[in-house]
DNA sequence: AGCACATATGATACCGAGTATCAATAATGC
DNA sequence: GCATTATTGATACTCGGTATCATATGTGCT
Protein backbone atom coordinates (compact mmCIF):
# COMPACT_ATOMS: atom_id res chain seq x y z
CA UNK A 1 0.00 0.00 0.00
CA UNK A 2 2.90 2.23 0.51
CA UNK A 3 3.87 1.11 -3.08
CA UNK A 4 0.46 2.50 -4.36
CA UNK A 5 1.29 5.71 -2.89
CA UNK A 6 4.60 5.80 -4.16
CA UNK A 7 3.43 4.73 -7.49
CA UNK A 8 0.57 8.02 -7.54
CA UNK A 9 3.54 9.96 -6.37
CA UNK A 10 5.23 9.08 -9.35
CA UNK A 11 2.93 9.62 -11.44
CA UNK A 12 1.63 12.76 -10.85
CA UNK A 13 5.07 13.84 -11.34
CA UNK A 14 6.35 14.76 -7.86
CA UNK A 15 9.96 13.51 -6.34
CA UNK A 16 10.41 10.06 -4.80
CA UNK A 17 12.39 11.14 -1.98
CA UNK A 18 13.25 9.82 0.77
CA UNK A 19 11.33 11.52 3.77
CA UNK A 20 8.41 10.63 1.45
CA UNK A 21 9.03 6.88 1.08
CA UNK A 22 10.00 6.80 5.15
CA UNK A 23 6.46 8.57 6.00
CA UNK A 24 4.69 6.14 3.35
CA UNK A 25 5.98 3.14 5.06
CA UNK A 26 4.69 4.84 8.63
CA UNK A 27 1.42 5.12 6.81
CA UNK A 28 1.49 1.85 6.03
CA UNK A 29 1.82 0.74 9.57
CA UNK A 30 -0.90 2.47 11.37
CA UNK A 31 -4.25 0.76 11.72
CA UNK A 32 -7.28 2.90 11.84
CA UNK A 33 -6.92 6.86 11.42
CA UNK A 34 -4.63 8.79 12.49
CA UNK A 35 -3.61 12.18 12.92
CA UNK A 36 -0.76 14.27 11.50
CA UNK A 37 0.65 14.07 14.93
CA UNK A 38 0.76 10.79 15.31
CA UNK A 39 2.83 10.27 12.13
CA UNK A 40 5.21 13.12 13.40
CA UNK A 41 5.76 11.29 16.66
CA UNK A 42 5.95 7.63 14.67
CA UNK A 43 8.69 9.36 12.38
CA UNK A 44 10.15 11.26 16.00
CA UNK A 45 10.18 7.69 17.72
CA UNK A 46 12.51 6.59 15.19
CA UNK A 47 14.91 9.02 14.99
CA UNK A 48 14.08 10.13 11.60
CA UNK A 49 14.55 13.55 10.91
CA UNK A 50 11.22 14.53 9.72
CA UNK A 51 10.30 17.78 9.67
CA UNK A 52 6.61 18.78 10.89
CA UNK A 53 6.04 20.56 7.43
CA UNK A 54 6.88 17.51 5.41
CA UNK A 55 4.60 15.99 7.07
CA UNK A 56 1.40 18.20 6.23
CA UNK A 57 2.60 18.67 2.68
CA UNK A 58 2.80 15.16 2.18
CA UNK A 59 -0.07 14.11 3.54
CA UNK A 60 -1.95 17.29 1.12
CA UNK A 61 -0.46 15.40 -1.97
CA UNK A 62 -2.31 12.23 -1.23
CA UNK A 63 -5.49 13.73 -0.15
CA UNK A 64 -4.53 15.29 -3.72
CA UNK A 65 -4.48 12.19 -5.11
CA UNK A 66 -7.01 10.34 -3.23
CA UNK A 67 -4.94 7.79 -0.94
CA UNK A 68 -6.00 9.51 1.93
CA UNK A 69 -8.55 11.28 2.89
CA UNK A 70 -9.54 13.38 6.13
CA UNK A 71 -12.25 13.35 7.84
CA UNK A 72 -13.44 15.23 11.05
CA UNK A 73 -14.32 13.23 14.07
CA UNK A 74 -17.23 14.02 16.70
CA UNK A 75 -15.18 15.17 18.88
CA UNK A 76 -13.91 18.23 16.10
CA UNK A 77 -10.30 17.08 16.04
CA UNK A 78 -8.87 16.09 12.14
CA UNK A 79 -7.77 12.76 10.91
CA UNK A 80 -6.62 10.75 8.29
CA UNK A 81 -7.85 7.80 6.78
CA UNK A 82 -5.72 6.06 4.26
CA UNK A 83 -8.25 4.60 1.12
CA UNK A 84 -8.82 3.66 -2.49
CA UNK A 85 -9.28 6.63 -5.09
CA UNK A 86 -12.79 6.27 -5.84
CA UNK A 87 -16.19 7.74 -4.69
CA UNK A 88 -16.62 6.15 -1.11
CA UNK A 89 -17.56 6.62 2.48
CA UNK A 90 -16.19 5.93 5.74
CA UNK A 91 -17.90 3.73 8.58
CA UNK A 92 -15.36 4.72 11.83
CA UNK A 93 -15.75 2.85 14.49
CA UNK A 94 -15.85 5.79 17.84
CA UNK A 95 -13.86 3.17 20.12
CA UNK A 96 -10.92 1.88 18.19
CA UNK A 97 -10.48 4.39 15.29
CA UNK A 98 -10.80 1.17 12.82
CA UNK A 99 -12.61 2.14 9.56
CA UNK A 100 -14.51 0.36 6.88
CA UNK A 101 -15.25 1.64 3.52
CA UNK A 102 -18.82 1.86 2.17
CA UNK A 103 -18.64 1.97 -1.05
CA UNK A 104 -22.19 1.70 -2.86
CA UNK A 105 -23.55 4.90 -1.37
CA UNK A 106 -27.56 4.89 -2.04
CA UNK A 107 -27.57 8.15 -1.23
CA UNK A 108 -27.77 9.70 -4.62
CA UNK A 109 -31.78 8.89 -4.25
CA UNK A 110 -31.18 11.13 -1.47
CA UNK A 111 -29.77 14.40 -3.21
CA UNK A 112 -31.81 14.07 -6.29
CA UNK A 113 -34.41 14.14 -3.74
CA UNK A 114 -32.83 17.01 -2.01
CA UNK A 115 -32.26 18.84 -4.93
CA UNK A 116 -35.60 18.52 -6.04
CA UNK A 117 -37.36 20.27 -3.16
CA UNK A 118 -34.75 23.08 -2.60
CA UNK A 119 -33.81 23.85 -5.88
CA UNK A 120 -30.13 23.53 -5.39
CA UNK A 121 -27.85 21.89 -7.71
CA UNK A 122 -25.81 19.24 -5.39
CA UNK A 123 -22.09 19.24 -6.50
CA UNK A 124 -20.78 17.19 -3.72
CA UNK A 125 -21.66 14.94 -0.54
CA UNK A 126 -20.18 14.15 2.59
CA UNK A 127 -21.53 11.25 4.53
CA UNK A 128 -19.72 9.68 7.80
CA UNK A 129 -20.98 7.07 9.49
CA UNK A 130 -19.82 6.32 13.25
CA UNK A 131 -20.44 3.41 15.58
CA UNK A 132 -18.73 0.21 17.28
CA UNK A 133 -16.87 -1.98 15.13
CA UNK A 134 -17.85 -6.09 15.59
CA UNK A 135 -14.13 -6.27 17.78
CA UNK A 136 -15.43 -3.16 20.31
CA UNK A 137 -18.90 -4.60 20.12
CA UNK A 138 -17.79 -8.09 21.18
CA UNK A 139 -15.47 -6.95 23.42
CA UNK A 140 -17.28 -5.47 25.88
CA UNK B 1 -34.86 33.34 16.41
CA UNK B 2 -32.84 35.46 19.03
CA UNK B 3 -36.13 34.51 21.46
CA UNK B 4 -35.74 31.04 20.54
CA UNK B 5 -32.24 31.00 21.67
CA UNK B 6 -32.48 32.73 24.84
CA UNK B 7 -35.66 30.48 25.73
CA UNK B 8 -33.20 27.85 25.52
CA UNK B 9 -30.72 29.03 27.17
CA UNK B 10 -33.34 29.99 30.52
CA UNK B 11 -34.31 26.43 29.97
CA UNK B 12 -30.89 25.51 29.80
CA UNK B 13 -30.89 27.04 33.61
CA UNK B 14 -28.01 29.98 32.51
CA UNK B 15 -28.36 33.13 33.11
CA UNK B 16 -29.36 35.11 29.85
CA UNK B 17 -26.72 37.97 30.44
CA UNK B 18 -26.50 41.06 28.38
CA UNK B 19 -23.46 39.89 25.88
CA UNK B 20 -25.56 36.78 25.32
CA UNK B 21 -28.98 38.52 24.64
CA UNK B 22 -26.72 40.95 21.78
CA UNK B 23 -25.02 38.01 20.21
CA UNK B 24 -27.92 35.82 19.90
CA UNK B 25 -29.34 39.23 18.26
CA UNK B 26 -26.65 39.37 15.76
CA UNK B 27 -26.63 35.68 15.11
CA UNK B 28 -30.52 36.35 13.97
CA UNK B 29 -29.40 39.04 11.21
CA UNK B 30 -27.07 36.70 9.90
CA UNK B 31 -27.31 34.77 6.51
CA UNK B 32 -26.28 31.33 5.40
CA UNK B 33 -23.42 29.86 8.05
CA UNK B 34 -20.77 32.02 9.48
CA UNK B 35 -17.72 31.54 11.41
CA UNK B 36 -16.50 32.72 15.32
CA UNK B 37 -14.81 35.55 13.73
CA UNK B 38 -17.82 37.09 11.72
CA UNK B 39 -19.58 37.07 14.83
CA UNK B 40 -16.72 38.46 16.12
CA UNK B 41 -16.40 40.77 13.81
CA UNK B 42 -20.13 41.97 13.48
CA UNK B 43 -20.14 42.67 17.36
CA UNK B 44 -16.16 44.92 17.00
CA UNK B 45 -17.72 46.75 14.79
CA UNK B 46 -20.78 47.70 16.43
CA UNK B 47 -18.40 48.30 19.79
CA UNK B 48 -20.09 45.79 22.07
CA UNK B 49 -17.28 45.28 23.94
CA UNK B 50 -17.81 41.12 24.28
CA UNK B 51 -14.50 39.19 24.45
CA UNK B 52 -13.80 36.62 22.31
CA UNK B 53 -14.22 33.63 24.73
CA UNK B 54 -17.82 34.76 25.58
CA UNK B 55 -18.15 34.01 21.45
CA UNK B 56 -17.09 30.58 21.73
CA UNK B 57 -18.77 29.82 24.94
CA UNK B 58 -21.97 31.04 23.98
CA UNK B 59 -21.91 29.32 20.41
CA UNK B 60 -21.15 26.03 22.19
CA UNK B 61 -24.14 26.52 24.58
CA UNK B 62 -26.44 26.44 21.10
CA UNK B 63 -24.70 23.75 19.81
CA UNK B 64 -25.22 21.69 23.08
CA UNK B 65 -28.99 22.80 22.49
CA UNK B 66 -29.21 21.98 19.07
CA UNK B 67 -29.78 25.62 17.56
CA UNK B 68 -26.95 26.42 16.26
CA UNK B 69 -25.08 23.14 14.82
CA UNK B 70 -21.05 23.47 13.55
CA UNK B 71 -20.22 22.15 10.20
CA UNK B 72 -17.23 21.87 8.61
CA UNK B 73 -16.67 23.16 4.94
CA UNK B 74 -15.25 21.62 2.04
CA UNK B 75 -12.08 24.01 2.44
CA UNK B 76 -11.82 23.10 5.58
CA UNK B 77 -13.41 26.12 7.98
CA UNK B 78 -15.46 25.08 10.59
CA UNK B 79 -19.31 27.58 10.84
CA UNK B 80 -22.20 27.71 12.36
CA UNK B 81 -25.80 27.42 10.88
CA UNK B 82 -28.95 28.10 12.94
CA UNK B 83 -30.95 25.32 13.39
CA UNK B 84 -34.29 23.68 14.50
CA UNK B 85 -33.25 21.25 17.47
CA UNK B 86 -34.16 17.63 15.56
CA UNK B 87 -32.34 15.31 13.73
CA UNK B 88 -31.65 16.96 9.99
CA UNK B 89 -28.83 18.06 7.50
CA UNK B 90 -27.59 20.61 5.90
CA UNK B 91 -27.67 21.59 2.21
CA UNK B 92 -25.01 24.44 1.77
CA UNK B 93 -24.19 26.60 -1.02
CA UNK B 94 -21.00 26.89 -1.71
CA UNK B 95 -20.81 30.31 -3.54
CA UNK B 96 -22.76 32.56 -1.19
CA UNK B 97 -23.23 30.29 1.85
CA UNK B 98 -26.79 30.13 2.17
CA UNK B 99 -28.34 27.05 4.01
CA UNK B 100 -31.59 24.78 3.92
CA UNK B 101 -32.29 22.09 6.38
CA UNK B 102 -32.90 18.49 4.95
CA UNK B 103 -35.20 17.34 7.43
CA UNK B 104 -35.98 13.82 6.21
CA UNK B 105 -33.15 12.20 5.50
CA UNK B 106 -33.61 8.81 3.58
CA UNK B 107 -30.29 7.32 4.38
CA UNK B 108 -31.70 5.32 7.02
CA UNK B 109 -31.43 2.15 4.92
CA UNK B 110 -27.76 3.51 3.69
CA UNK B 111 -26.80 3.01 7.55
CA UNK B 112 -28.69 -0.19 7.73
CA UNK B 113 -27.24 -1.86 4.85
CA UNK B 114 -23.53 -0.65 5.97
CA UNK B 115 -24.15 -1.96 9.12
CA UNK B 116 -25.16 -5.30 7.81
CA UNK B 117 -22.33 -5.70 5.69
CA UNK B 118 -19.57 -4.50 8.34
CA UNK B 119 -20.81 -5.95 11.32
CA UNK B 120 -20.31 -2.12 12.90
CA UNK B 121 -23.62 -1.08 15.15
CA UNK B 122 -24.14 2.47 14.08
CA UNK B 123 -24.44 5.17 16.29
CA UNK B 124 -24.48 8.42 14.35
CA UNK B 125 -24.07 9.34 10.65
CA UNK B 126 -23.37 12.70 9.63
CA UNK B 127 -24.24 14.13 5.80
CA UNK B 128 -23.89 16.98 4.58
CA UNK B 129 -24.56 18.27 0.90
CA UNK B 130 -23.15 21.30 -0.83
CA UNK B 131 -24.05 22.56 -4.35
CA UNK B 132 -25.40 26.17 -5.62
CA UNK B 133 -28.39 27.81 -4.21
CA UNK B 134 -31.18 28.45 -6.65
CA UNK B 135 -29.80 32.45 -6.62
CA UNK B 136 -26.11 31.56 -7.40
CA UNK B 137 -27.69 29.36 -10.38
CA UNK B 138 -29.54 31.58 -12.16
CA UNK B 139 -27.26 34.61 -11.39
CA UNK B 140 -24.26 33.12 -13.21
C1' DA C 1 29.37 8.50 -13.32
C1' DG C 2 28.99 13.31 -13.05
C1' DC C 3 26.48 17.90 -13.41
C1' DA C 4 23.01 21.40 -13.47
C1' DC C 5 18.74 22.52 -12.15
C1' DA C 6 14.50 22.46 -10.01
C1' DT C 7 12.14 20.53 -6.30
C1' DA C 8 11.90 19.17 -1.61
C1' DT C 9 13.55 19.58 2.99
C1' DG C 10 13.60 21.11 7.87
C1' DA C 11 14.30 25.04 11.11
C1' DT C 12 12.07 28.84 12.41
C1' DA C 13 8.71 32.03 12.70
C1' DC C 14 4.24 32.83 12.17
C1' DC C 15 -1.10 32.58 12.04
C1' DG C 16 -5.75 31.63 13.55
C1' DA C 17 -9.06 28.81 16.09
C1' DG C 18 -10.06 27.49 20.40
C1' DT C 19 -9.15 27.00 25.67
C1' DA C 20 -7.41 27.91 30.60
C1' DT C 21 -6.97 31.30 34.13
C1' DC C 22 -8.52 34.70 37.07
C1' DA C 23 -9.78 39.08 39.12
C1' DA C 24 -13.68 42.07 38.23
C1' DT C 25 -18.69 42.34 37.15
C1' DA C 26 -23.47 41.39 36.80
C1' DA C 27 -27.70 38.25 37.01
C1' DT C 28 -30.52 35.87 40.04
C1' DG C 29 -33.09 34.33 44.46
C1' DC C 30 -34.27 35.83 48.68
C1' DG D 1 -31.28 45.73 48.24
C1' DC D 2 -27.89 42.12 49.05
C1' DA D 3 -25.36 37.90 49.01
C1' DT D 4 -24.24 34.39 46.16
C1' DT D 5 -22.62 32.44 42.18
C1' DA D 6 -22.30 32.39 37.20
C1' DT D 7 -20.36 35.06 33.69
C1' DT D 8 -17.34 38.22 31.64
C1' DG D 9 -13.22 39.93 29.15
C1' DA D 10 -8.11 40.47 29.27
C1' DT D 11 -4.28 37.83 28.91
C1' DA D 12 -1.65 34.06 28.06
C1' DC D 13 -1.44 29.76 26.16
C1' DT D 14 -1.99 25.44 23.11
C1' DC D 15 -2.26 23.26 18.90
C1' DG D 16 -3.05 22.45 13.90
C1' DG D 17 -1.48 24.20 9.99
C1' DT D 18 1.22 27.52 6.79
C1' DA D 19 4.96 30.91 4.95
C1' DT D 20 9.75 31.64 4.43
C1' DC D 21 14.19 30.53 3.07
C1' DA D 22 18.83 28.80 3.03
C1' DT D 23 20.43 24.07 2.38
C1' DA D 24 20.14 19.44 0.60
C1' DT D 25 18.73 16.00 -2.72
C1' DG D 26 16.23 13.83 -6.65
C1' DT D 27 16.15 13.70 -11.65
C1' DG D 28 17.23 14.25 -16.55
C1' DC D 29 20.90 14.94 -19.50
C1' DT D 30 25.53 13.99 -21.16
ZN1 LIG E 1 -13.47 -0.67 17.03
ZN1 LIG F 1 -21.44 9.09 -1.88
ZN1 LIG G 1 -29.90 11.78 9.15
ZN1 LIG H 1 -26.07 30.61 -3.12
Amino acid sequence: MAEEMLDALDRAGVRLTGPRRKLAALIERREGHFTAADLLKDAGRRRMGIGRATVFRLLELLSEQGLVERIDLPDGTHAYIPCEPTHHHHLVCLNCGATTDVDDCGIEAVTREAARRSGFKIEQHRLELFGRCPDCRSAN
